[in-house]
Parts: structure tokens; C-alpha cells; sequence
DNA sequence: TAAGTGGATTGATGCGCTTCAATCGGTCGG
DNA sequence: CCGACCGATTGAAGCGCATCAATCCACTTA
């Protein structure tokens, strides 16, 4: 900078100046100073500039799987949020490994971000109350925090899992099966709480069977395909819930692909977060949407909101509500393909 | 710093050792510094430390598509191999936007990253020109540098366009179309060329149409499915080579789905990249192999050894092989399912 | 002509840390 | 008992910048 300084003539304070308030530059200073900078190559050195500033304007987002077009989404929203308050978005993945989260968390605290997003898989209590206690903000997406510590966006997880149910049951399926697994995850209790509070709701004729699939990966999916399969039609459920769409698919393509089971004919399936692969596959499937652009987006807000405040901020939760999704996995109708209105993920606001 | 110096009754420089150096430090020292450190809430300036030192221990990571499980693969391998070497990869996505493209490269350029990497949609030159003109380390992704000013790695895309085509060729298909668009991002432009250098071998026996899809997502298939079903049998193809997993499924969607024609009996399709979406779809896609954690964990390579050997560097490229992965959208035999050699893409190494 | 005015510019200060030469205190050999 | 030696510890210097009180200069007003 004392370069740059040299080469225009001027001082260190002016070149800041032209960098950081060029208006109280004038414009024959400032061109001079710019043609300089360009003409040494100078690059402001970003740690000196936050620590004098004390802070920088880039935000922390880690997340606990890229591959999860959910996740993704969130980032998306996110990024446009943020982009349009000024700030840049940085990610992080963990691959749910907690270490790597950890380590991410500490690497934003310790880089003095503006703030942190954070979208777990696991309960995360102990990073964000170590952050939390140095002064940085932190909005947990997607998980609920331990009431009073932090701000939050979240879907109204139990009503994703009652809208899947409602809708096979309103559709006239009667023996309802709920897949799913690692209950330790949040959303999942919460999506099967859903699922009961709609069966209950239903009476006596609407039956529930509860299975565990053991894992949210495809081959579990396979795997509890197999399983149904193998049993006698009679004791087939004609209604699915599935905890994931991943896990949806996985199971559709072993009934139907594989043991030949019409889907939605004989067993109509749902699944939750309407993620990419939802439409384009086999079947298309029925799915319960989650708005990750817009809890992205909300995130942001919620965050800066933090920041502005500062001492007066009470911390909110905003919960945003999932739609279903009509596909041919589950129509409208109680059997055969019913009309299609496949909203395009594209179009996602 | 200080209080916690004082809180634990030694000098600024130990605590720093006690940080950074604990061997130079006494154990009870470091212990009662350690304990003070935790009892303060003490983080150190990530800022402060870079300011000295010059450098950080973080690697950046620019992605024009965070939505391309091609991307998200390399970042994985990246994150592998980053963590290998003590470094923290942050990710950052541009959506294609170049602006934003050079924003972020110009952020990581500030914060004194160890290196870049950037895999871009589009000519980055000037970017790249940019950044390490001030001495930063680039190495390019999926894309070619100019000749001699990064480092980068490559898939052999001539290579993907040559069996993709090849293979179709020796499954008995005669009449092949080509569908593809954005001749302007260059993997697309080398896979044409491998289609036509295949087709060109195979004689006169088999001829080639070259179709302009318009664009790369799914709308533009859905169209291009539609033309194409809209043609008199004789007409149609027999064998379609798509430059990208998404085109090639929302083509497949149109003819197989939607208007009745046999996939793979009338008409076989090869994608390209090999993505999720690919082995999930209702015909599952026969497509060529990118190896993307590969591709992230080799640039990760090349840019330690470069930041390692400094002046004495010389710019590498790395050239991986694509594979053909044989499902059911072209199965080895000309016509009617073949044999599954599906390969779970979570097997991938 | 002198005092006043305000925009442009200066440069010393300090942000929080790492480093390193200097110092301290204790131990060992002679 | 003295000097040499060594590990542990100290604390000042300086990393590159933003800030802001102080200064400068050109110009206006009385």
C-alpha cells in the first residue's frame, strides 16, 4: 500500500481512501491512485482490513450434505440473500462428520464472519454454544435449537409427515406404512408425528404399520423394497409414507421396476423434501416440498437481523410450510395416474 | 491474547507458543494457559494470524454449479484430499454468473488463500490472469487453461464423446443423432469431437445428425424429445448420444414416457457425466463416467506441490479416463435389456 | 489585508497476533 | 564455588490496513 502510496504521490491515508470512501477523494487523486493500483498489482490484504475493522463481510454457511439437493437449495437462497445485503457467502461441508463441522465452526468463529448458518444432520448444541459464547451469531437451519440459544428457519416438519398421510388417506388407502430411520434426526421424529396425528385423525378404518429402514440411503431404500415384495399381496400396505425421497425411489424401483408391483395401482407411495431426482423418476413421485430457497433466504434475514440489533435482539424461529406435490407415485385419485400437476422444480421461487 | 496471558500469569509470546508451539512450552505452563484460554472464552484472530504469518490454511474453492453432482463430487474429493493436507477447503458457488465468479476469486485473492480452485462454465482467463499475477496458485477444474498459465485437470472429453458414440455403434446402431448445445463451454465441444471421430471410423455404414438443443436443462429436452417423437419412425434415430445426464433423461422422459416410443429397443440414448439422477431414472442411463472426486482429490495434488516447489514449478495437466457405465437405456446387446453391469455411483472410489 | 471556511490530504496510532533475540533461572562439570 | 550451558520465558517489533485528529491549501468574506 506504502507502494502504491510512493507511485501516486500521495499518502497511505488517501489510497485507503480511495478504496474505502472515494468520495472524500478527488477524482484527479483518485484515477491517479487507481492507475497505480492497477499498474503494481496491489491486493488489499483482507486480515488486516477485519482486523482493524474488527470484522469482515462474508458469512459462514456449513452444511451437513451437499448431496442433498435440500441443501442445496438452502445455499442457493442463501447466496441471493446475502449478495443482496452486501455480504458473500462461503460454504462448508461436513459430510456429517461432526469433527469437520466442528472444525468448520471454529474456523468461522476464528475468521470473524459476520455470521453463521448452520444446517446439521446431528444435535449441534455444544458447537453453537461455543460460538455463540464468543459473540457470533448463528442460525440453525432446518433443526430445532435448545429453546433461547439461537435463531431458527425450519419446516413445519410434523405437517410435511401429515400431509403425506392425509393425502393417501383422502386418495382411500386404508393400510398405511410409514418408512423411516434414525429417529435421532429431528425432522424425522417430527415428520412422524405427523404421520400418526393424520392416521389417528382417520379412525379405526386407516391402519398404520411402522418400518424401520434401518438407514436414508438408497440401498436401505432397495433393501425395504425387497422386503415388501417378498410378502403376500394381501398384507401389502396400499399406502407408503417415506421419510426421504431418496429413499422413495429406492423402494419404487424395487416394487415396480423389479417385482413388478404397480405403483400407485397396488401401493401408492409418497415421499418427503421434493428433492431434484423427485419428477424425473420412473415414477414420478408424490412429494411433500420443502421451501430450501426461501429458508436460505430467511436464514439470511434472521441473521442480519442478529447482527444489526445487536444487545436488543430477541432471537425468533420462523417455521415456513411444506406443500405436496402431486405426482404419479400417489395421484389424486384413489387408483391409476391421475392428472398430473407436476410443478416444475425449476420453477421454485 | 493479553488477558488471557495475565489470567494465567505469563507473557503474550507464551501464550502464542502454548497455541502454536507447545513443545516449546513447559507442560504446566501450557496446562494453566490452556485453562485460562477456556475459562476467558478466548478465540484467536484468524485475521491477526494471517496478517503475520501471510498465509492461511485454507483452500478455495469456486464452482459454477453447485447444483451438478459433478461439481459437488469434486469438491468431495477436494475436501478428502484438502483435509489430508491440514487445509480447509471453503466452497463458493457462482451459478454461472462470471461476476460473481470474480468476486469470489478476488475474495479468496484478499484473504491470502493457499490456492484456488476453479471449475468454470465458461473462459476464465481473465480471472485466473488476474489472481496470479499476485502470486496466487490456480488450478483449473473440467476446463482447459491457456497453454502454459495453470495448472488443471481434465477428463479426456474427446474421450467421452468417442465411447459414448462407440459404444452405440457396437451395439448395431446405425443411425446415430447427437444432441448438445453450448458449443462455447469447451468439454461440450470435445465430446463432439470424439462423436464425430467415432462415427467417422465406423465408416460410411453410419451416419451422424447433429442436433442443437438449445440449452442444457431439462426444458430443452423435454423439447428436443418432442421434435423427435413428432418425426416419422423411419426418421427417428436409433441412437442417440446426449451431451449431459440431464438432457439425455428429459429426452428419454418425452419419448419413452410420454410418447410411447421403446427405449432402448427404438431408440438407445448415452449420457454424459454420469450423475445421481442417472441410475434412477425410469430407464436407467447408460452414460459415460466423469470421475469427479478423482478429478478433485488430483487438483488438490497439483496445487500443494505447486505452492510447495514455488519458483521452480512447472504447470501440469492432468488427464483422467472417462468410463462407460452400460445400463438400460443402451445395453451392450443391440437390442432389449441387457445384462446390469450398473455400478452404484456410492461405490465410486 | 487578515481572518475565516471547508474540502483534500496527511501520517501516527493501534488492531491481535507471531516471531525472535534477549533474558532468566536452574543444573552440571570442573 | 564459578562459569558454561540449556530449556523456559519474555516482550518488543512489525505484519498491512482503517481511522481520525491535525494540517494544508485555495478561496471567500469582512
Amino acid at each position: 500500500m506504502q507502494d502504491v502510496a510512493d507511485a501516486a504521490g500521495v499518502s497511505v491515508g488517501t489510497v485507503s481512501n480511495v478504496l474505502n470512501h472515494p468520495a472524500k477523494v478527488s477524482p484527479a487523486t483518485a484515477e491517479r491512485v487507481r492507475e497505480a493500483i492497477s499498474r503494481l498489482g496491489f491486493v488489499r490484504n483482507d486480515a488486516a482490513r477485519s482486523l482493524v475493522s474488527g470484522s469482515t463481510n462474508s458469512i459462514g454457511m456449513v452444511l451437513a450434505d451437499i448431496e442433498n439437493s435440500l441443501f442445496i437449495d438452502m445455499a442457493h437462497g442463501a447466496q441471493d440473500a446475502a449478495r443482496a445485503v452486501g455480504q458473500n457467502l462461503l460454504l462448508a461441508n461436513t459430510a456429517c462428520d461432526m469433527t469437520l463441522q466442528d472444525n468448520y465452526l471454529d474456523l468461522f468463529d476464528e475468521s470473524r464472519v459476520t455470521g453463521v448458518l448452520l444446517a446439521p444432520m446431528e444435535d449441534s448444541s455444544a458447537g453453537i454454544a461455543r460460538i455463540r459464547s464468543h459473540g457470533r451469531q448463528v442460525v440453525l437451519l432446518n433443526y430445532s435449537p435448545k429453546p433461547g440459544t439461537c435463531c431458527s428457519v425450519l419446516v413445519n416438519n410434523e405437517h410435511v409427515g401429515y400431509l403425506a398421510a392425509r393425502h393417501l388417506i383422502d386418495s382411500g388407502r386404508t393400510r398405511l406404512a410409514y418408512v423411516a430411520a434414525h429417529d435421532d434426526y429431528q425432522p424425522v421424529r417430527d415428520r412422524r408425528r405427523g404421520v400418526r396425528a393424520a392416521v389417528e385423525e382417520a379412525g379405526p378404518g386407516v391402519t398404520l404399520e411402522e418400518i424401520d429402514s434401518g438407514g436414508l440411503t438408497t440401498p436401505y431404500g432397495h433393501a425395504v423394497g425387497q422386503d415388501l415384495a417378498r410378502r403376500a399381496p394381501a398384507d401389502l400396505p396400499d399406502g407408503l409414507m417415506v421419510v426421504t425421497d431418496e429413499l422413495a425411489n429406492a423402494i419404487i424401483h424395487e416394487l415396480h421396476a423389479v417385482a413388478g408391483i404397480r405403483v400407485p395401482d397396488q401401493v401408492a407411495v409418497v415421499g418427503c423434501e421434493n428433492n431434484r431426482a423427485a419428477g424425473a423418476a420412473a415414477v414420478p413421485l408424490t412429494a411433500v416440498d420443502m421451501p430450501g430457497r426461501m429458508m436460505g433466504r430467511e436464514a439470511i434475514r434472521l441473521l442480519m437481523d442478529e447482527v444489526a440489533s445487536g444487545e436488543q435482539h430477541r432471537h425468533a424461529t420462523v417455521v415456513l410450510e411444506p406443500e405436496l406435490i402431486v405426482r404419479a407415485s400417489a395421484p389424486r385419485s384413489g387408483v391409476g395416474v391421475g392428472t398430473s400437476s407436476d410443478r416444475s422444480r425449476g420453477a421454485q421461487s
